[in-house]
DNA sequence: CAAGTGATTAGC
DNA sequence: CTAATCACTTGC
């Protein structure tokens, strides 16, 4: 299968690449070559200058969201609580901070080695959430604007894609946000028992 | 339900 | 410089 091309995540509006993510694998080959992959399940948006809960609001540039303005179809990696890393999709123009947190995935190939990274648990817990997967996949701050146009992480069609049905809801984890709190940025497949709680 | 954990940020 | 916060997970 062939990665997805630059323009997927340039030419469309965050919101609708959100939604297209679902049902698509992220891959990241571990350094035998050997592929680790999981379904895309779970997704929210967060949209660039006048979101209240994207890091991007207002425009704010540092260090830690530079990359937020990089040319869609890279990675924003961050750490957060002290423990996790969050893997994100950086889509639209140059100049324009917007991102995709993959929140789940369902374990398509590579599952061992996400045991094995995860430690003994049920294998519904491997990557039923965004610090998770994380984990699971490998990502690490050394992940942070990754090309996802090149070899270290990317997304293609999935082989046997089972069509599903999209629902959507409010984010989680930003009650800050006041009323983007409550906006339906999050989407995820109907049913599916990977998406988080 | 609450603790844990440390980078990041805003505010002196 | 210091202190508060945080796009979460796990174990009590």
């Amino acid at each position: 299968m062939d990665k997805l091309a630059r323009k997927f995540y340039t030419c469309s509006d965050t919101v609708l690449i959100a939604r297209e993510l679902l049902g698509k694998l992220l891959v990241v080959p571990d350094f035998d070559g050997k592929r680790v992959s999981g379904i895309i399940a779970e997704t929210e948006a967060y949209l660039g200058l006048e979101d209240k809960a994207a890091h991007s609001h207002l425009g704010r540039r540092t260090k830690r969201t530079e990359i937020m303005y990089a040319k869609g179809g890279v990675a924003y990696v961050f750490f957060v609580y002290g423990m996790y890393f969050q893997f994100n999709v950086v889509t639209g123009d140059e100049g324009s901070p917007h991102a995709i947190l993959i929140r789940a995935v369902e374990p398509c190939e590579g599952i061992d080695i996400m045991r094995k990274r995860r430690g003994t648990m049920p294998d519904k817990n491997l990557t039923s959430g965004p610090g998770k997967l994380a984990i699971a996949f490998g990502i690490d701050k050394s992940f942070n604007g990754a090309d996802l146009c090149g070899e270290r992480v990317w997304i293609e069609e999935s082989a046997n894609q089972t069509p599903a049905e999209i629902v959507c809801g409010s984010r989680v984890g930003i009650d800050y946000a006041e009323e983007w709190a409550e906006k339906p940025l999050r989407f995820w497949l109907k049913g599916n028992s990977f998406v988080s709680k």
